[in-house]
DNA sequence: TCTATTGGTTGGAGCGCTCTAATGCTGTAG
DNA sequence: CTACAGCATTAGAGCGCTCCAACCAATAGA
């Protein structure tokens, strides 16, 4: 269980500590004799660089820390894949940390991570309030995705909830829809632009925006649909605030008897692979995740670098996903 | 950007560095005098312990790794939430990796989290070849969840999929099935004991077991029901692989124009949260996720204390869930 | 009064590495 | 034959911390 050192293959391959430095990190200046001396005693030994040390003496780092709000959600992953495929380009590795939705433990986390002293941070979605941010911020670049700052020195990278909106209300109404609500988010992430869009794009087509309180569960989205229904304002297309109220709303409807999307048609918001299901086969609005965690991580690679120091602030276009659940009005001829 | 060290908040407290060093580690014997001036000094210097430099000198760790073979998948989620829960009692922070399901990638995160030189590793369904796994067991205790291993020093986490296919058969037989088929889960981790213990099951029973060859994907789901369709040979109920592999045959059977359960019973593998929708409503076999969580890290934990040397085999058995894709054939009365 | 004992505090070595400056060693020009 | 590059190599300091042994009161026991 003891690892060998670099004294351990100095010793081996007959030169000095410093030579097996260059060895390692590659340097051109080491003649090819001292080079193979130093590969072979290393392989013999089983000697790999220790990390900690290594950046301790060169104090910089090679590490990004990634702070994932919630680890149960599939979003993430892939704006983690994005991330991951940018560091590894550039010869940086991450490690991932999860607060679990708590602020609290999301304080620890972010806690954690600062203590690797890595070379930046990209935030995904934190829950942490802002001043906490601010004080990371302090100290290393910090990007944030899914979530908006105002902070000078953090960069952002968001998608654009207002224009996916627009782009389902548009779909329906292409379709033939008038009577179009919207399931808010409520306090959610991201809720208040998509509702923005929402009401704005139902505005610019002279209809009456119906916006029901909901969130970002299906036991919420079936809940909505059952009040509306009670309260016999139930219309004929439905946009949900995310993928999971959706597939709520669709089953509440199924439940009263109601067929979507013959009598009410129902967009998500997401994409996730929820959706793709055949069973389920929503249309949605996409988000380029993983472009989320390239773009991400392109920008906390140039703050490491010292290339920038003026704030980014990236809003990406989000698009419509047509699959099984809308149709014009009175169902499809 | 410069973050202040042990010697800056020494300084300003008026002690020495070792002082310093006591405090952060809590030491008993320090005067609340002392302490609380310390306490102050860090905290206005904004002043956190460089982990990197505290395990180098200790030559300790309080880290464990975690990698996850995929991070799309929810499953493993709930698993390094019950890690995360153990590892915080006991004051270990977590840092967690990806591979990405592929075994290049794998190899490189594992080398990534061993640069670190945690205390411990713990492998969530690793897809990288025996071999490198012992390697790394030779220079830290490990844990593997979700795959099992024959190397002597590494302990196991499992779930019993021969019980959980046999709870999923009995279930169907005790509601009048007699023709059952299986669809399996190819080389997927855990498809042999579940295909086993349905096997074992049905003979158990006197009936003729039935295997059709799939994937744990909902298109391999639809396409082995198709298949069974064609063939003539669809039985009274499906036990699926997982559950999204049964969610894609749920939607094959209604575009055939069956229904489930009246028609087809169908059973899924893993409760995912998918089988929880109220839109999809699976019955399935549930595993201890957390729990598998909670005893690798307590295994590891073991380990990176001495207190054991032989390798432990955990076992956990799963459970059924019955929800609404479950009746007895020729449909519920 | 003198020696132990105890509890709090500190200097200094050292963890595994990088980095700077200095070293020795050619080879070439003056 | 000296001077001076130019190159490969190395000694040594130091990154931020822990840990050990030493130290220093202050009190207790003889």
């Amino acid at each position: 269980m003891v690892r060998p050192t670099m004294e351990d293959v100095a010793l081996r391959a007959g030169v000095s500590r410093a030579l097996v430095s260059l060895v390692m990190r590659g340097s051109p200046k080491v003649s090819d004799l001292r080079r193979t001396a130093v590969l072979k005693a290393a392989e013999e030994l089983g000697y790999s660089p220790h990390a900690m040390a290594r950046s301790l003496a060169s104090r910089t780092s090679t590490v990004l820390g990634v702070m994932v709000s919630d680890l149960h959600n599939a979003f993430f992953a892939e704006v983690v894949d994005g991330i991951d495929e940018v560091a590894r380009e550039q010869g940086f590795d991450i490690i991932i940390n999860t607060g679990g939705r708590s602020p609290a433990r999301e304080r620890r986390a972010l806690q954690s991570l600062l203590s690797f002293r890595p070379a930046g941070l990209v935030l995904l979605s934190p829950v942490v309030p802002a001043t906490a941010i601010g004080k990371a911020a302090e100290q290393l670049p910090v990007v944030l995705v899914a979530r908006s700052s105002r902070v000078s020195t953090v960069d952002t990278v968001n998608d654009d909830g207002e224009t996916g909106a627009r782009l389902a209300v548009e779909h329906l109404v292409s379709l033939g829809h008038k009577r179009i609500a919207h399931l808010d988010g409520g306090e959610g992430t991201q809720a208040s632009p998509r509702r923005r869009g929402y009401v704005a794009a139902m505005e610019a087509h002279g209809l009456v925006p119906q916006v029901v309180s909901s969130e970002y569960t299906d036991a919420a989205g079936a809940r909505a649909i059952r009040s509306l229904i009670a309260d016999d304002a139930l219309p004929t297309a439905i946009l949900s605030c995310n993928d999971f109220n959706a597939v709520g709303a669709i089953s509440a409807l199924e439940d009263a008897g109601l067929r979507v999307p013959s009598d009410v048609s129902v967009v998500g918001y997401d994409n996730t692979s929820l959706a793709a299901l055949r069973h389920v086969s929503l249309t949605t609005i996409d988000q380029p995740r993983a472009e989320f965690g390239r773009l991400a991580a392109d920008a906390l690679l140039q703050r490491v670098r010292e290339e920038r120091t003026e704030p980014v602030r990236h809003l990406l276009n989000p698009s419509l996903v047509v699959r099984s659940t809308t149709a014009p009005p009175g169902g499809p001829r």
